[in-house]
DNA sequence: CCAATATATAACCTTTAAGTAATATAACCT
DNA sequence: AGGTTATATTACTTAAAGGTTATATATTGG
């Protein structure tokens, strides 16, 4: 009966570098709660606590196996994301070519870029 | 020079609702500050706060117009999340297939919800 | 140059997130 | 039952996020 997780919950779990770790441990297979710790110098509730956002957000889900909470990723949560970032492909499509032109501009600043300097164009991130 | 923005940075700025219905309205084209606070009930600095969120993330950049500061969306952010999303995307699959067989079963939940509570299979987030 | 417009910055407040240590719960094993 | 192992919960601290208002900066047009 659970909603789908919002795109905010999955996009905000996936901000934790901890938390990518974690799903890309659980790419080569599921693990309990004290291997996906091991890793880390961090606490284990600190774990669990991250387990606990990474399974809100759809991300994960736990089985039970004696006294171990198994985690094992879930794709569904991601193809969301994927599908949200599809809707964006046609556009980003476009500024492909204005990016081409782009990295152009940059290897010839990279070679002039006293001239390109004194025309003015100083831009910072 | 700006180094590639972290998955970090990117992944929290797609956090925020706000942010990603600006990317939207970006979607039909560049848009000054004042464009983009007008739908939202929130204030212009919160709206440029927002924006350097974005930018800081490689989502967005902008370039300048008077004294307007047109956004423009930036497709390399994105990519860069589709390009992660792929390094999943063999085990979601694998995952579908029991995803499909969990689709099965919540249709015939729908139909036959009670029999379903019969067979004790609840199963909440 | 001056006024107006567009945007950015500063200082502040409130809420949430990430971590901690200590303790509680749960399941197993003998 | 009782000890052991695995995980969760609680209470707390610190820092960051998101918002506010007020003010500063920058660019144009007259």
């Amino acid at each position: 009966m659970s909603a789908a997780p919002s795109l905010d919950a999955i996009f905000a779990a996936l901000a934790d570098p901890t938390r990518r770790a974690i799903l890309a441990r659980l790419l080569e297979g599921d693990a309990t709660v004290m291997d996906l710790a091991e890793p880390f110098a961090m606490s284990q509730p600190a774990i669990s606590k991250h387990l606990r956002v990474l399974e809100t957000a759809g991300l994960i889900s736990r089985g039970r196996d004696g006294t171990r909470r198994p985690c094992r990723i879930e794709g569904a949560a991601l193809a969301r994301v994927q599908r949200w970032i599809e809707d964006y492909r046609a556009v980003w499509d476009a500024n492909f070519a204005r990016l081409d032109g782009v990295l152009e501009t940059m290897k010839r600043e990279r070679r002039h870029n006293v001239a390109q300097r004194r025309a003015g164009k100083g831009q910072e991130s």
